[in-house]
This record gives structure tokens, C-alpha cells and sequence, in this order.
RNA sequence: GGGCAAGUGGCGGAAUUGGUAUACGCGCUAGUCUUAGGAACUAGUACCGAAAGGUUUAAGAGUUCGAGUCUCUUCUUGCCCA
């Protein structure tokens, strides 16, 4: 058996590639296709979930190309951010050096997949370049009202003096610190992105592109929810409380009020030390939904009453509670025990009256021993009862409007988007704050706003603001002194509109050319992984929309036309007997005797195949994968067996079935090439070329669909075929036309193996665009098709017959198959059900 | 707790519109060749059964001539939200 060189053939059409990037470029200027994949952060290797990535990307993009479209397949990097920061301070670098190695180091790591990906558009968030456009587009957006500053409540580290992200914060600690967190008011950046709340969710229907599961996951998200704001007087006071709230049906079991503790109204108490504990121990608890839907339920009494807005002398109390958010509604509920769980805990706690008003539509009016939140009809509630409680909230908010104390409401969960950052390893927000207290945008001409290379990262705290002369400079307009914004942006902002720069990464003066820009807008197919799925994705439809608000000329509102989320890479965990993590090169599989330690030979127990991840040391290096088996056995590995958008499994039988295929392809390249012609039947040639193009339509068809693990073993069976027919009376052109239609159909999947084989073919290096083979539709058509015999149901026997063939003559055939007579025998065929090309079925008394 | 998705051999998984369930790959078994095999090739491999034959798509029901596929109930797992 010969073999193929794989590093050989690796490197040769490696090198080709890069140097004649031509071939992957498409003079058809109608016929575009941009294709995606997430760009990578450079963290210093690239690691299985990347190869997984870019080969599905790598797939669709060669496959587009070899169908003549115009394609547009990029990469870059998305390079600011924390990490490198953190490196820095460790290893007493500048994150700009450290950023800069990693990805030289992933650059070349990528190129060892023979990705088709035009180098030249290569872009690097954290690049002046870069960064001068995004901090241009910060400020049309500023001058349109989208970019807003507010205080807001963060979580803030007091030790290392900065804002943290919710999942920075582990059990209210700082994950570096460990400081006890605290919810801090800040005057922070955001983009309005509420404003376009109800045109993202509404939009997301003509995404009929994009996962069903990724739309609905937004529009939780968005949140849309249709309520109303009630009025309650309150006693000795001559201002209302505005209450909202999404279940005004349960109003006549409203038993208190509950209010924020930023709300308005706690002003009075702030001179109450009673009050400022109780706040201080609210302001403890996390920033995000489920910690404070999970902190222990606790409130402070005002001793204020509110009047029931429907029953008259029923007065009811107001409490301040920590489960109530200023940013929701209006930072006020009204509490119905029996209704809501929060509501229920909370009055167990503080003895408030539990009333029930809605009785579940099948059960009786039980005692209540947790909030009953279904559908139901409506008690207790004077001129609601008996309605539904869809009914009840329709009839409620009219009668409120009537009586001119609320109004209907619609309310969203999405929230506007912080951008602010106390770091230094991100892009500088371009406004300068004036002596008189304005704050102004930057001239656009100053930009970039550059970030200063001498920094200190190991003092606590935002080093730009640390900076001895950074923040200070001058209005250009006044000439007066002003000091610098020293909050950088959220990394998100970067990845929120670096495709729309691909369309023309090397433009000077704007962030993108407009005709660039309609020409390849929007993304034809995205591909990354579903944790995005909800910020990236959401953000990056926020600038799409805020890029058209500000140049009303832009039509496309949608980036990613069409949208892929694949699954994880997973490998099996491995520990020893103590329970630490064992990685898998340490660990050697021992013929029926399970797996043991290569160097002390212990035990080792074996976990389930989980994500890859350096905590669990799960991880397969993807560069030494290669070096072993070459890079497209590890892309055919890729592509094998797990469904893309599943989670597939790493293994080293897998990875070297691949390695066995690609070796068998090439000796298969090598038999058609060394076989004699011999007689041809003619026939049998026609029956292979059937079924060749069989698979081809359908190999196209799986590609289109995804569904390339399908499009695999349908590649496997292909070549069976051809194999097989080495041994038949088939001509050496046909084998010779056909090996090389089946070396294109592999080219997206493992390009080196199929230009190495190609060249074999037509006996020299293969250079120029290479077309994806048509159908030949003359052979598409069976002639011989197999009829399923069935009696009542059962498969009893098979008849192969020529198409088209009629009810009377099939019916005759089956009866004489030996299986179908005898079971037939001595009962009586009561009626029998024909379907043309596909069934009989025979129903007996 | 709510929403969504999914349950098919020892494993990963196939199955256009309801029409041959278990394609393809791994693993396993036997054999051939070889100094050797973690190479290659050949044959077999859902389950029960010696065979004839029967039974199988989480469990149960329903619709249908016919259900992995459609409907309902239950169970389990995963994801998102709380």
C-alpha cells in the first residue's frame, strides 16, 4: 500500500494557497456570498472549538466558490479585552506585545488547516486603525441621541477599585480579589439600545435563516411584556405612587406595597439609620436577576398606607423590599401573596394577609401554601369574577383607564447597554469633560483617541485614569483645559460591527465604503457558537440599526442573513484516585483492562466526555493533531459522525479512521490511475453513473442543508462505489472522469488530499478555480426501482421492476414471491392499498 | 418553578412528503497476509432463537392499510430564563 506525505502535501498546498489567493476569488460580481465565522480572541493557541469553527466555515465557503459565487470569507481578531491585561500585569509586559505574539502564533496555527480565508482582509480590534473608526462611529451615534449617560448601579470591587461583570462575581466576591462585592452608583456610558426594543423583537420573524431556538432566546430576552401602571393614594401624602405591574387581574389581592429602595419615595427615611442598614444590607446582594431573585426576601415597613384603588376602606402597607428593581417598570409593585412566589415569600415572612383571587380552572379554593401563578377564573374580585385571567386583565385595564387612575403599559426586559469599562485594554471613549461640568465628543479630527503605551498595571484601579498626563488635554473648539473620559468600551462594541468592516478593511478615512458595504452586506452565513446567541448577536442588530439611523441611505437593518451555531468540542475527563484531573496524554488505554496512568501506572477513573477546558484538562492540542495526522483528517474528523450544531466527541479512533480514509482515497487515486482498459459493458457503466450522480445531487443537497456529517458517509459510500467498480466492466476514461468529479466533491471537506489527487490525475500540479461537478440529469432517472411488498402491514418481499409500473402487473409479480404466497395461503385478501414506485400491502380478513 | 429541544444497537449517529428502521463511521468477533502490528484486506455484527420465525426507535395510548416520523399522557436528559 502506498501512502500519501501528508506533511508534504500539507505544506505544498498551503504555501500555493497563500501566494495564489486568486483562486479563491470570483470575478462574478452578482452572485455574492459572504461567509462568517466568529472571529477568535487572541488567547494564545487555537483549540478545538476554532477548528471545529472555521472547518464547518471552510466547507460552505469552498463549496460557494466552486458554485461560481463571488465569495467573501475573512478573518480577524478580537483583541482587546481583559485577559491580556491580566497577562500583562503577570508577566510584566504590555498587553499590546503579549496580544501581538498570540496572534502571530494563531495566525500561523490556522493557516495549518488550509482554511480558504483571504488573508488580506486580516483586521485587529485593538489596532488604531481599527479602533479610530469604532470611536467615529461613538460619536455619530452620540450626536443621534443613542449613546446616553446615566447612573446606574454596578458591581464594584473595592479592593481592586473596578466595575465587574456579573460572571466576574462569584458568590458575591470578587473572583481576583475575593473582596466582598458591593452594588455601587456610578455615572456610567450606555447605548440606548431600548429604543429599538420593539423593532428587534418584531424583526427577528424575518430571520428565517437563523435557529429557532437563537430567536427565541432574544425575544425572552427583549422580554415584551403587556401591563399597567396603577396610581395608589397614599395617607398624609399628596403625591401618588405609581405601581407596574404585568398581572393587574390579581389587583383585589393586592395586601402591600412594594417599593425600591432607590425609589423616590424612601428619600424620607434616608435620615433613618434603621433604613440605611436595611439599604446597606440590600446593597449587598448581586446585580443580576437570580441573585436577588434568590437572596432571602426582607423589607423595611414605611408605615405609610396606601388606599386600595378598588376597595373602598381597605388600606394596605407599604414596605421597602430588596427584590424590587429601579430599573423595571416604574421601581414599584403592589403584592398579591397568593399570585406571585416572591410576593408569597414575603408576606409569610413579614404576616401580610394572603388572599386568593384566582381559582385554578379544574380545582376548588384550596388553602394556599405556595403562589398559585396559572390560569384560572377570578374570585373574590367583584366585577371580575368568573372571568379568565386573560379576560380579567383586559376588563381591569379598561376599568382603570375609565377611572383615570393607570394606564396600559408595555414593558421590556432589555435593558440599555453599558459600555463603560474602568480598563485599560480597550477602546478609549472619545468625550472630554469641560470645567463647566459638559461633556463634549472629541473632535473627529483628533481621532484616533490613542491608548498611551507607558502604563502602569500594577496599581489598583483604572490605569488610564492612573496616567500622570493621559487624561489631560484641551477643547479644540475653546482652547480651554478638559480632561479625558478614562473609560474604555465594553469589548463587545468591537465584535458589533467588525463585519461591516471587512467589506473594506484598508479604507483610511471611514469606518466602511458605503458601495462595499451594499455590495456584500448582509453576512450570508454566520457560524459561531451559541453562547453568543443572545449579546453578540443582539448588539451587533443594535448597530446595524443605529448605522442606518444615522445614514438614512443604508437599507439593511439585518447583518447576519443567515445564522449556524455549532456545538462543542468534548472529550472524556479523566482523574486519578486522589480526584485530580488527569489530562489525556497521561492517560494510556489498556486492552480490557481499562485506562491507567502512563507514567506511574495508577488508576484512573474516567468522567463524562465534557466540553473541552483547561480546568477539567479535557484538552486536545489541534497543532500536534495535525502534525500527526495532517490537517484534513482532522477536518474530515471534524465534519464526521456528530451533526454540526451537536456536541461531538474527540477521539483517537476517530481522528485516525480518518487518517485511514485519506490514505485510502489516495491509494484509490493511484488504482484507477494504474488500471488497464478492458472490455466496457455499457450498461453496467450506465448503472454506475446512476449512481454517481445519485449521490452527487444529494451531496449538494446535504451541504446546502448542513447536514455534513450525512454528507460524510454519503462521501464514504461514493467511494465504495468506485472502489467497487474497479472490478467491473467499467471504461478508464468514465473511472478516470468520475474519480475526478468525486476528488472535487471532497475539496471543501479536505482540499489538500483532493488538489494532490487532482494533480495526480490530470499529470500535472493542479493550478486554477475548479468548479463544483453538475448533475447530469439524463442519468438522474432509476430505471430499475424496488417495490416494498407488505402484507397487513409487514414486510414480506421486495420486487425489483422498471418504473411506472401498473397496480395489475405488480400485484401479479408479488403473489408469485415464495414468502408472500405462502403467508397469503387460505386467507382472504380483503383489499389492497398500491402506491406507485413504493408499495403494496396486502390487507387479509 | 417556567419555556424550549431531544430520547433510535456496545458508542457517535442515518432515515426527502407517514411507505424496506438501524445507512456511514467507531468498537467488537473470526479469518488472510506479515518477523511484527496500534498496518492492510475479507467476512460477520440491533435483540431473542439451533433454525423456521418472532420482537424492536424511552414507556403507554390514539389516528392510519401502514408511525422513528402525526396527536395525547407519563418518565428521563440537555439548554435557556428565573
Amino acid at each position: 500500500m502506498d501512502r500519501v506525505n501528508i506533511k508534504e502535501i500539507d505544506k505544498k498546498w498551503q504555501n500555493f494557497w497563500l501566494k495564489k489567493k486568486n483562486i479563491f476569488k470570483n470575478t462574478n460580481k452578482k452572485k455574492k456570498f459572504y461567509c462568517l465565522e466568529m472571529f477568535p480572541y487572541p488567547s494564545g493557541n487555537i483549540h478545538m472549538g476554532h477548528v471545529r469553527n472555521y472547518t464547518i466555515g471552510d466547507v460552505i465557503a469552498r463549496y460557494k466558490m466552486m458554485n461560481g459565487f463571488n465569495v467573501l470569507h475573512p478573518m480577524g481578531w478580537d483583541s482587546f479585552g481583559m485577559p491580556a491585561e491580566n497577562a500583562a500585569r503577570e508577566n510584566n509586559l504590555n498587553p499590546r506585545d503579549w496580544t501581538k505574539k498570540n496572534i502571530a502564533t494563531m495566525k500561523q496555527q490556522l493557516q495549518l488547516l488550509g482554511l480558504s480565508i483571504d488573508w488580506d482582509l486580516e483586521i485587529s480590534t485593538c489596532d488604531e486603525e481599527y479602533y479610530k473608526h469604532q470611536q467615529e462611529l461613538f460619536i455619530d451615534f452620540f450626536k443621534k441621541g443613542l449613546v446616553i449617560r446615566k447612573e446606574t448601579y454596578v458591581n464594584w470591587d473595592p479592593v481592586d477599585k473596578t466595575v465587574l461583570a456579573n460572571e466576574q462575581v462569584i458568590n458575591g466576591r470578587g473572583w481576583r480579589s475575593n473582596a466582598i462585592v458591593e452594588r455601587k452608583k456610578l455615572s456610567q456610558w450606555f447605548f440606548n439600545i431600548s429604543k429599538f426594543s420593539n423593532e428587534l423583537l418584531n424583526d427577528l420573524e424575518n430571520l428565517t435563516e437563523w435557529p429557532e431556538k437563537v430567536k427565541l432566546m432574544q425575544k425572552n430576552w427583549i422580554g415584551k411584556s403587556l401591563g399597567c401602571e396603577i396610581d395608589f393614594k397614599i395617607s398624609k401624602k399628596k403625591k401618588n405612587l405609581k405601581v407596574f405591574t404585568t398581572r393587574p387581574d390579581t389587583i383585589f389581592g393586592a395586601t402591600f406595597l412594594a417599593i425600591s429602595t432607590d425609589h423616590p419615595f424612601c428619600k424620607d427615611f434616608e435620615n433613618q439609620p434603621k433604613f440605611l442598614e436595611f439599604k446597606k444590607k440590600c446593597s449587598q446582594v448581586g446585580t443580576t436577576e437570580e441573585a436577588i431573585a434568590n437572596a432571602e426576601k426582607i423589607g423595611f415597613d414605611t408605615n405609610f398606607k396606601a388606599q386600595h384603588p378598588f376597595i373602598k376602606d381597605k388600606k394596605i402597607p407599604i414596605y421597602v423590599a430588596n427584590f424590587i428593581l429601579m430599573d423595571y417598570g416604574t421601581g414599584a409593585v403592589f403584592g398579591c401573596p397568593a399570585h406571585d412566589q416572591r410576593d408569597f415569600d414575603f408576606a409569610k415572612k413579614y404576616n401580610l394577609e394572603i388572599l386568593q383571587v384566582v381559582k385554578p380552572i379544574d380545582g376548588s379554593e384550596e388553602k394556599i401554601t405556595k403562589a398559585y401563578t396559572d390560569d384560572g377564573y377570578l374570585i373574590n374580585s367583584e366585577f371580575l369574577n368568573k372571568l379568565t385571567v386573560s379576560e380579567a386583565k383586559d376588563k381591569v385595564i379598561k376599568e382603570i383607564q375609565k377611572r383615570k387612575i393607570g394606564k396600559k403599559k408595555i414593558s421590556f426586559r432589555l435593558k440599555d447597554w453599558g459600555i463603560s469599562r474602568q480598563r485599560y485594554w480597550g477602546c478609549p471613549i472619545p468625550m472630554i469633560y469641560l470645567k463647566n461640568g459638559k461633556v463634549i465628543p472629541v473632535d473627529k479630527s483628533e481621532l484616533p483617541i490613542k491608548l498611551p503605551k507607558d502604563i502602569d498595571l500594577k496599581s489598583k484601579g483604572n490605569p488610564l485614569e492612573n496616567h500622570p498626563t493621559w487624561k489631560k488635554t484641551k477643547c479644540k473648539k475653546t482652547g480651554e483645559n478638559a480632561l479625558r473620559e478614562t473609560d474604555t468600551l465594553d469589548t463587545f462594541v468591537d465584535s458589533s460591527w467588525y463585519f461591516i468592516r471587512f467589506c473594506s478593511p484598508k479604507l483610511k478615512d471611514k469606518p466602511f465604503d458605503k458601495k462595499a458595504f451594499s455590495y456584500w452586506m448582509p453576512v450570508d452565513q454566520y457560524i459561531g457558537g451559541v453562547e453568543h446567541a443572545i449579546l453578540h448577536l443582539l448588539y451587533s442588530r443594535f448597530f446595524m440599526r443605529a448605522i442606518k439611523l444615522n445614514d438614512n441611505k443604508i437599507k439593511i437593518k439585518e447583518p447576519f442573513k443567515g445564522l449556524f451555531t455549532q456545538g462543542m468540542v468534548c472529550h472524556e475527563t479523566y482523574k486519578n484516585e486522589k480526584g485530580h484531573w488527569l489530562s489525556p496524554e497521561k492517560v494510556e488505554k489498556i486492552r480490557d483492562d481499562g485506562y491507567r496512568n502512563k507514567t506511574d501506572n495508577s488508576k484512573v477513573i474516567i468522567g463524562p466526555s465534557e466540553a473541552m477546558s483547561k480546568s477539567k484538562k479535557n484538552i486536545i492540542d489541534p497543532e500536534s493533531m495535525i502534525k500527526i495526522y495532517g490537517a484534513d483528517a482532522v477536518r474530515w474528523f471534524m465534519l464526521s459522525d456528530s451533526p454540526p450544531d451537536r456536541d461531538i466527541q474527540w477521539s483517537n479512533e476517530g481522528v485516525s479512521a480518518s487518517y485511514k480514509f485519506v490514505q485510502r482515497i489516495w491509494n484509490l487515486n493511484l488504482k484507477i490511475l494504474e488500471k488497464k482498459d478492458e472490455t466496457v459493458s455499457a450498461p453496467e457503466e450506465k448503472k454506475f453513473l446512476i449512481k454517481f450522480n445519485k449521490y452527487l445531487s444529494k451531496i449538494s443537497n446535504l451541504i446546502e442543508k448542513f447536514h455534513l456529517n450525512v454528507a460524510v458517509a454519503n462521501i464514504y459510500e461514493i467511494t465504495h462505489l468506485l472502489e467497487e467498480s474497479l472490478l467491473k466492466n467499467i471504461g478508464k476514461k468514465c473511472l478516470l472522469n468520475t474519480q475526478s468529479k468525486i476528488m472535487k466533491i471532497i475539496m471543501p471537506f479536505m482540499p489538500h488530499l483532493s488538489c494532490e489527487c487532482l494533480s495526480k490525475l490530470e499529470g500535472k500540479d493542479f493550478y486554477g478555480k475548479i468548479e463544483w461537478p453538475k448533475v447530469n440529469k439524463s442519468f438522474l432517472t432509476d430505471e430499475e426501482i424496488i417495490i416494498v411488498i407488505q402484507i397487513n402491514g409487514k414486510k414480506r418481499g421486495l420486487i425489483s421492476t422498471k418504473k411506472d409500473v401498473s397496480e395489475k402487473e405488480v400485484l401479479a409479480e408479488a403473489k408469485k414471491i415464495e414468502n408472500v404466497e405462502k403467508n397469503l395461503k387460505d386467507k382472504k385478501i380483503l383489499k389492497n392499498i398500491f402506491v406507485k414506485n413504493k408499495i403494496i400491502n396486502f390487507i387479509t380478513a
